[in-house]
DNA sequence: TAGTTTATTTTGTCTAGGACAAATAGATAT
DNA sequence: ATATCTATTTGTCCTAGACAAAATAAACTA
């Protein structure tokens, strides 16, 4: 009665799963001779689950800096090796807490970890938790998936909560009256939203008002929303990028569209590589410079 | 100095905005005449704002069963039209509040219907206010786009009020010590995660225990996340779908690869249009039914 | 040695037009 | 009204070629 269950994805799935395009899927096979689906009888690309999670180590890799050429045609058990040497490069300062929790996930001890993370951002506040806990953790995770010390799913579990404490710490600063107004969100193609959480709870905490218009704004709804909600500051947050191209791009067109009142910020992991940014886009590499920031624009609308 | 203003939008982009996939864009074209995008020198598409607009209209006319043939072609005007027939044909016992809600957004009294959503969340409970003003309100506000009333960055600005105010909700019921423990999570295309939200906070109303993966889990990280974290229950969340075909194959192989102790539940808008869906899989066609079934399975579960 | 410019390779995304099966609508019969 | 069959509609996939932007290597300059 089972008719063979159905072990293989389509690549729109493959596509969705692994962040990496149709087209360039199948360019990678034309190139590099990966991946190589079997086909279904109309043709299509069947990607069996081996070449899947293969995939997503690859995708993985590529974020850190790898280069397609030279590891799309890797082995898995090259690709694992890779991925250890890049993660022992890296890990310097790490958090002994972190690292304890990311051992409790792998042995599925969930709820613990969850509770402990609300016990932490009650501790520590929520300036140093997101500076040494939730940031430093995610980061972690990333890397203990790409081990497979950890599955997936975990990770998306773990961002899901973390999210939800951030953004009930956020409404725990009441609206204090203010004149400073930052209008927080990410453009198309960036669907990261937790630099922006973290964001929002630190400039809460130097009594910003902050709205929050989640992930992958189109560009003509954020030049509405400047003209419409007219906040003294956009913020935009950036992760890993795929495409640094287009990326400056959207932000010299946003340089143009965006009434020149507002001040531009933008920030995250992502952007700190980029350069020939345009000029009027303040950058903030780190988080924790951000309160610096704040100040400085505080006092810089004051004098006008 | 101001060489030429981005106007237009690359495929991608709008493919992004639109919801509608680049392949679908290129056989409208051919086959409706529409949309007719300029073209760059490398002969690429290149969307006037416009066109954008028009293609935006069509895309939630046809969340709402209208047919591509049909209305790909029609004019601005003759969308608008339709697009408010089909507004009077819906409406029907709407909650006067809500329409108060929607007017003031399009006055730009933003701040003041959030402030006024929290104090009606603690008034009426989270059931109601599940049912009577955050439902009908994310339904009121995609009508109010529809026909030009509210830029559409309104529709994200509430969208995610109200997923914070709803999560928050949901951390007050503390973790009452429960037999019933239900994962939560959306399958891969579909990106709306307010449903699951509500969903959650109803749940953990009734005293259920819930894990929320968040939108998206791709199939094999959900089979790993039920083996490893062992719910009774796995509940997937619907909402307009633009291609039944693929969400009942899913559903299909879910019901192959979940193991048979789970109780799978499938909800919200679209699926509700769905029909062969897999016996196994039972259907919560509205909100305000969920407490019933849970109290149905529990049943079910204490019989064993 | 270190920084800047130029050439070369790598890489992702686009295009065209054809093909096909799943979904839907319309027609017919129970 | 409900079910069955046929015709049309519709989204997604395919191939194979093209091209510009990004990254790297090479050459040159201070």
């Amino acid at each position: 009665m089972n008719k063979h269950v159905n072990l293989t994805s389509s690549i729109e799935e493959v596509s969705r799963d692994t962040g990496i395009g149709k087209d360039t899927l199948r360019v990678w096979e034309r190139r590099y001779g990966f991946p190589q689906p079997r086909r279904g009888k109309k043709g299509e690309r069947l990607y069996p689950k081996e070449q899947l999670d293969r995939l997503r180590s690859i995708s993985r890799l590529l974020d850190q800096g790898c280069r397609p050429g030279s590891i799309v045609s890797m082995s898995p058990e090259q690709l694992d090796i890779l991925a250890e040497q890049l993660k022992t490069v890296k890990d310097h300062r790490d958090n002994p807490k972190v690292d304890e929790m990311v051992g409790a996930l792998g042995e599925g001890r969930t709820q613990e970890v969850l509770q402990s993370l609300r016990v932490m951002l009650k501790q520590q506040g929520p300036q140093l938790f997101t500076y040494d806990i939730a940031a430093p953790l995610l980061e972690q995770i990333g890397h203990a998936w790409a081990n497979g010390q950890l599955s997936i799913y975990m990770e998306h579990l773990i961002t899901n909560h973390l999210g939800n404490m951030l953004n009930e710490a956020t409404n725990e600063f009441s609206h204090i009256e203010d004149d400073l107004k930052i209008l927080l969100t990410t453009l198309p193609g960036e669907r990261h939203g937790m630099g922006l959480l973290m964001v929002e709870l630190l400039l809460r905490a130097e009594g910003v008002e902050t709205i929050n218009l989640g992930v992958e704004t189109p560009v003509d709804q954020l030049v509405e929303a400047c003209i419409g909600l007219n906040p003294q500051v956009l913020a935009l947050s950036f992760s890993a990028i795929h495409k640094r191209a287009s990326v400056i791009a959207v932000l010299r067109e946003l340089s143009d569209k965006i009434p020149v009142s507002v001040i531009l910020l933008a920030g995250g992991e992502g952007i700190s590589k980029l350069r020939s940014i345009p000029e009027r886009i303040r950058v903030v590499k780190k988080l924790d410079t951000l309160g610096i920031e704040v100040r400085s624009i505080r006092q810089q609308l004051n004098k006008t």
